[in-house]
DNA sequence: ATGGCTTTATGCTAAAGA
């Protein structure tokens, strides 16, 4: 079974690509971030095979998930605050699977609003992990988690050490979710440096390979176990007015 | 190098992204 991830800055902008990509690629499941927008073209994706989940948002956010076999949305939400209304949770069952798909808040700049909502969601997103674990439903977290690992996930780590993604609040928060007992599928399989899913659209950062591994998969102990691969596709970056992210696909065995 | 691009919006400059 092939599961994918994709944030692709705005889907009616990435709407060939993700088309193309779709019909070359084709996975089971395909979970797409930052749609940019309130509307979501459904019947494009019905026509390609594909049954659409998803939760929009004007301008901003906004996540759908897509499969070739029936969706069952749990919720929409993530627990913990009411008050949240941005769209970037989406929690699904496919087959028995329990599939969740995120975009993370970025939390830039730090020492705002926008860092604090950050540290939240990250702490609201370990909760709910843990509930799911303790009440024994293994799931895969699959998505944009604005979080670089480690120091050989990002091209310039010494100028990164106080940017929201890397700076080391946000880094324990995203090894505490590996703790409950979830694994970062990717480093499974590949144990190189510089292995980005993100480069930034400013001058020379896709060809000089400045990029950031910031797009993960989360194995709960029951999944990581069938775990067969987990691969970047770089393909998708180098086209034409590409998104700034490119794909990750994750193959999971019987 | 100080975002050097890209996208969206009760739009024509501002805000957000990472």
């Amino acid at each position: 079974m092939k599961i994918a991830i994709w944030n692709v800055n705005s889907i009616k902008a990435r709407l060939e690509h993700a088309q193309n990509w779709l019909a070359a690629t084709q996975p089971d499941v395909l979970m797409l971030q930052e749609l940019k927008g309130l509307e979501f073209p459904l019947d494009v994706f019905k026509a390609a095979g594909y049954e659409v989940v998803y939760k929009g948002q004007k301008a901003y956010n906004g996540v759908a998930t897509l499969s070739r076999t029936p969706i069952a949305l749990i919720t929409d939400q993530l627990a913990g605050d009411d008050a949240d209304e941005q769209s970037r949770y989406l929690e699904t069952d496919i087959n028995g699977m329990r599939l969740i798909n995120i975009y993370l808040p970025n939390g830039n700049p730090v020492g705002t609003e926008k860092y604090s909502y950050k540290l939240a969601w990250m702490d609201r997103l370990y909760q709910r992990m843990k509930v799911l674990r303790d009440q024994d439903i293994p799931a895969i977290v699959g998505g944009d988690f604005n979080i670089i690992p480690e120091a050989r996930d990002c091209y310039d780590p010494v100028g990164w050490s106080d940017d929201a993604l890397f700076r080391l609040e946000s880094r324990q928060k995203f090894r505490a979710l590996l703790n409950l007992g979830y694994t970062d599928a990717f480093r499974v399989f590949n144990q190189q440096d510089a292995q980005y899913s993100f480069w930034d659209y400013t001058a020379g950062c896709w060809p000089a390979n400045k990029g950031l591994r910031i797009d993960h998969f989360l194995t709960a102990p029951r999944y990581t176990d069938r775990l067969v691969d987990c691969v970047i596709d770089k393909g998708p970056r180098g086209l034409e007015k590409a998104s700034d992210h490119t794909p990750v696909i994750l193959t999971i065995g019987a």
